[in-house]
DNA sequence: GTGGTCTAGACCACA
DNA sequence: GTGGTCTAGACCACT
């Protein structure tokens, strides 16, 4: 069960629940997907909610619909491996922007991760 | 000038580029900050936009108000140093766990930082 | 109805009136609000102050919102119960320093609320 | 030196204390108050402020001004007897007021008071 | 001049 | 429907 940020829309949420356990291979190409309705009991939000998510979720190639059938993960490979690449770009890109805000520099940056413990809770 | 970005509230913006400020020295503790008005001319912006940028500065404890004779930069540097150092271990804390998610390691999430082009835009 | 005195801004009448509900128990925690909407109409006030009372109070770490759903009051009764009697000990030493700076003793201060009518406007 | 509550006009806390003072006496009818100047230098405020004060003080018939000489406090014993009362009056129905707002009534404001630990810091 | 409050009404994203 | 943001412009108290 995810807890929610109130700062970040929930359907966004969701889809990168979805796209993480794609990119971990929990969920793997031609898997089906739980319905709209599965969905959101699952995470408890609001089914239209859990509709958008796989609107936009279909939007980027990343699934696909069959009517009477239920939503399933496209097949197509190409569409799937760059997931996690993409996903790790957005979370380095964002992160370096909060940084230099702050006012930090790229060796900075890379000094602190390099100092920091990952040992306790963190890794 | 600013040029702002759609996505997120105006007043966020401006409130980043005056951190930014601050965390680069460009504006010390104990400074006047311009009036809520001269900040709606310099960013060409709503007045009330640019008061509520001072207003949560406030909350933050970044500034405080004196009626009357305008907005300044909290004094004691105390305050300054680890908010700079607050934000930047949350940041830190949420990007490596996010990374981690995704299934990299330390070395691997060092590495994609070192190897990023940090030069285009980015920095 | 409220009659709203001139004298302190009307954001704050209405947040204490919520907070008076909230003290007696004609609201309770977790229970949904009036939307910014409603509460402007109640109250014959604009949008934009009724929006400015829940913001204060969620400052206040009296409610919170959820987006699309409303405002709630905060669940957990930890959070409401301390807040009414830390409300109290900030009045009550206020005040007892207050008059002691007069030069009144305790006794004496604790004569005059005893033979205070309470009765008439204020009780 | 005050230390002023950011929360109400500076020229109403230094009438408090100069009204204070004279409640208890360390001002008495007749005095000569300091100039506005020496005021504004006293209590570190502005100029204007400082004039500010003792023009309500005036028309509070509390002190008057002579052209030349400077401002007094009034020699009518009527006029000065009754400020300890008056400002106590107003400290309890503030304090009455706002722990009504909380829900308390009389008897439980008295007994807060009674059971209160007045010893230490505060009595 | 400063900030604080308020109204009126707009547009947007979200559930 | 909900809250979030923003603009435009007003009036006020305070320094």
């Amino acid at each position: 069960m995810i807890k929610f940020d109130s700062k970040s829309p929930i359907y966004l949420q969701v889809m990168n629940e979805i796209k993480k356990q794609l990119a971990l291979g929990e969920i793997k190409p031609g898997d089906k997907l739980p319905s709209s309705r599965e969905l959101a009991v699952l995470y408890s939000i609001n089914p239209n909610t859990a509709s958008r998510v796989y609107k936009e979720l279909e939007a980027m190639g990343i699934c696909f619909k069959k009517r009477g059938l239920g939503t399933f993960v496209t097949k197509e490979i190409n569409m799937i491996k760059p997931i996690k690449q993409d996903m790790a770009r957005d979370y380095v890109i964002a992160f370096i922007t909060s940084m230099r805000d702050l006012g930090y520099k790229k060796e900075e940056i890379i000094d602190i991760l390099k100092n920091k413990e990952w040992d306790n809770g963190i890794d």
